[in-house]
DNA sequence: CCGAACATGTAACCTGTTACATGATTAC
DNA sequence: GTAATCATGTAACAGGTTACATGTTCGG
């Protein structure tokens, strides 16, 4: 029984939330080559990964390997590999998308992880700190904002996301800074 | 001058976000043994690692050979060893907490991942996952809500946070589900 | 021709997960 | 006495980052 389970979950082939977004930016966004893809990753502000060539290459070729990707390598030109899903892969890709246990889970959030800890600074260095962070919150959405402008859809639904995500912080900011700090 | 960089980087001691949280497990939280500080992460619904034994036990590890924990093993009874932060462990917990760049950084988050890709669904499929995902989202709010009521600070502004951004999302998946879906 | 950008890949390293191993203590 | 819980740890594995290695193409 056991076993099974496991062999299930083994056949199932869970992909990892890099291998999804691979699988997204190749057929939802156009990117055709491996070099694309790591360079949209490196590029987005809202995505986590840092589009590291030794995470990029190793996991196209794991999708390769799977048989989600097909690799019509180029003999003309620069040596490239154009790549497109397969029907199975468009089906991993749907039901990944869709699993609403992954999809619905709260993800790491640094802000998030530190925001009872500000409390038990002493008072000097907690303003100071929930200043600096109202600040860069403040930042980080101006930036979003003028990114945006010139964005696919799928990237745009991403940089939305992020600064609602901003501007929740910047609520619970309000809410824990004290009523002199508000002048 | 690159050396001196990377030399700079190294010696900084860099806290991951794990040994962070272990840190403030043990200052903020009172969990004084490596267990307590390993079942404080398998409770908890807002913090993402499982808790694994052999992520927990190596990290403390390493924060005591760096000198930030202090753990004293006990002689009497269990086999135990009663954990405390140095001083310098406080101070390199409090830079950690305040670093502003990596507080305000927007994290990981596999509904934001997603959110641009729900739209190139076939109608019906869309529907459903989006459907399936509103009521997860909710189901999460009230797990949540329940789970809030009898904590400490530190969780408490962890679960608020995360029942506010399961908010920011129905209010987001309102937008995009059209207008029939509002009945 | 030379530097920047294109393009791919590998090896060493770090860290988290899973699964296992070990043993003490407590409640029934 | 035996099952559950307390308590600690390790080994195999998986996946991401950094840094390196290699070669091509294009613009000035």
């Amino acid at each position: 029984m056991r076993n099974e389970d496991e062999r299930m979950k083994k056949s199932e082939g869970g992909l990892t939330e890099l291998e999804g977004a691979v699988l997204s930016e190749i057929h939802h966004r156009g990117n055709s080559t491996a070099f694309q893809v790591r360079k949209a990753f490196q590029v987005s502000p809202s995505l986590e990964w840092s589009g590291s060539a030794g995470a990029v290459y190793p996991a196209i070729q794991r999708l390769v390997a799977a048989g989600l990707i097909d690799a019509e390598t180029q003999t003309t030109g620069r040596k490239t590999s154009t790549l497109s899903l397969t029907s199975v892969g468009v089906e991993r890709l749907e039901d990944w998308i869709c699993d609403p246990v992954r999809a619905a889970s709260v993800g790491l959030d640094p802000f998030r992880l530190r925001s009872g800890m500000w409390a038990h600074l002493a008072p000097g260095r907690r303003m100071e700190a929930l200043r600096g962070l109202e600040t860069h919150v403040r930042a980080e959405i101006e930036t979003l904002k003028t990114y945006a402008a010139t964005l696919d859809t799928v990237e745009r639904a991403r940089i939305e996301l992020s600064i609602m995500l901003n501007e929740t912080r910047l609520i619970w900011l309000a809410r824990a800074l004290p009523k002199e700090q508000v002048v």
